[in-house]
DNA sequence: CTGTTAGCGCATTCAT
DNA sequence: ATGAATGCGCTAACAG
């Protein structure tokens, strides 16, 4: 690979020319920056990014820490991020945390060792001692601290509409499935909004959640029903849990939407693999990934940043209600 | 952040010092080191990736191209790969392609700008033209040059496995589904394993393709049927297909398996979002991921590299057949 | 307008 | 065993 000063001698001139030329920087001649892009052509000179982010002392590297890319929730939002990122010259590192806390350190500490500008943070893990304030991150779906920016749909609303739509489908027996409310999250939202409207109404409702991990979801929805098998409207706090208790339902002989309706959250993407279409509110999952990219981008970069962004929801109207 | 300058200075010793400490490379009295190490951790530095890599001119990022991360295989495929190169101190980008070949063409010019040290590619675009050889690039389903590493499953012998099925279920009125094989990529092995296992025991089949790639994959699918109604099995060329035809066949009253029998390709992974099981060709996506992961890091290091990787599939009995 | 030079943070000789 | 000096490829400041 030729360098700047392979460059510079075979135009003729000095390596700060060719900078200037390769940079649009400054000014430069016209004859002079024709013998030189004559000579980068001839030589297919790349400039070493490595050595320019040396002396920017920056990154245009973003990284996105996720649970697992392979969900896809996660990887249609990790779609939206990089096509933002990448049309303004920014790229995408990924990186699967599989909830390990030491995982996510250690691309925390990327950003100091200059390998990354910013990172793009989806966890449950409680890495707030970790991180020292005015770090170029943006998290999604969790509020870690004044000084951070965040990303979310708006949980709360979605909660509400779940259950507004279950009552308005006829059911009088209603139930929240939740998943593992062990930390703090924006997702917790989602059952806040289904108890206020609920409650404001005066209406009862009963709620399940574990406070440990499950490894078998399967096993976490047959307890689930054994418990409230009476249940004929139920609001899953994800599309995955609704479409497995759907499939439960079906393998113990029940109907949805005739004996239990099932309303999810998240909206995912399906292409046409499902048969029942899931009623469920959907995350604008693209426009949240394309604040994010912005959002990091605008820190990286020391513009202004909006401190917090929650994204309308939409009910979807499906099969299963 | 604190220099190598800094800690050198601190622990009262030369920079060349530090950096044999944090290398662990040439001796360092036991004394030394120690006084070292107190001043590293009490600046809480942490080495200039970027200043390394100038040096070293190489980079321990692998980029991963792709059609789009939002495809439940690839990002599946994405998943696996990460979890190898991470293992080994790499990191990997993500660049959705979307078919374009100016951004896949961008990537490859980071290979000379160092930013990233090799290359990982899924593509459809005839791009071996810009390729010169001796590139640390791993092609997946795609043999470009004799040169050029490559990993595929088994689509020969999927193809056959499929046709076999099919006929041991009773089809007698056979049909390949196929996509858009406007490149010869691996993927057209599965038809040629289908057509060679009928031909040989003289049995017809009709074949569905399309030059351009059409947009409205229902609509594709609709044409399908209208030209081959009277077929009662077909081996779709990938899952995504397989679901959509099994949706249109249900659409129009026709029973799946009963009436026709589907085979799909890939065993993408659902979640337990699908209620019929397909019947599908499973590739190992998995053990290709971390074979793609291994290969590029072993040319990007030099050592010795097997020159193609042919997985072998597994039919997976479901509820299509 | 352009050439020269210092220095980004680090690894690597080379004396000592 | 270790400190000083050199240079990786580039940008920015400065002199002309």
């Amino acid at each position: 690979m030729s360098s700047i000063r392979d460059v510079a001698k075979l135009a003729g001139v000095g390596v700060g020319t060719v900078s200037r030329v390769t940079n649009n920087s400054g000014y430069v001649a016209e004859q002079t920056r024709k013998k030189v892009e004559a000579a980068i052509k001839e030589l297919g000179y790349e400039p070493n990014e490595m050595a320019k982010s040396l002396i920017a002392n920056n990154s245009k590297i973003i990284a996105l820490i996720l649970p697992t890319i392979h969900h896809p929730l996660f990887s249609k939002f990790a779609y939206h991020v990089e096509q933002v990122l990448n049309a303004n010259g920014y790229k995408l590192l990924i990186c699967n945390s599989n909830f390990e806390v030491e995982k996510e350190l250690e691309y925390i500490k990327l950003l100091n060792k200059k390998v990354i500008g910013g990172i793009i943070f989806i966890t449950n893990s409680n890495i707030n001692d970790y991180l020292s304030e005015n770090l170029p991150i943006v998290t999604i779906d969790r509020h870690l601290s004044n000084e951070m920016i965040y990303i979310s749909s708006d949980n709360y609303a979605g909660g509400r509409q779940a259950a507004k739509h279950l009552l308005s489908k006829g059911c009088s027996n209603l139930g929240f499935l939740g998943g593992f409310p062990n930390v703090e999250t924006e997702v917790h939202k989602r059952k806040q909004g289904f108890n206020d409207f609920l409650t404001d109404k005066n209406i009862p409702y009963t709620s399940f959640e574990e406070e440990d991990v499950i490894e078998d979801f399967d096993k976490y929805i047959e307890q689930f029903w054994n418990k409230h098998s009476s249940l004929d409207g139920v609001f899953a706090v994800t599309d995955i849990l609704a479409y497995k208790l759907i499939n439960y339902l079906h393998s113990i002989g029940k109907k949805v939407p005739e004996d239990v309706k099932v309303v999810g959250y998240d909206g995912i993407d399906l292409f046409d693999i499902s048969q029942t279409k899931l009623t469920t509110i959907v995350q604008p999952i693209d426009i949240m990934g394309e604040a994010a990219a912005e959002s990091v981008m605008n820190i990286v970069e020391k513009k202004k940043v909006k401190h917090k962004y929650i994204l309308p929801v939409e009910l979807r109207q499906g099969e299963s209600t």
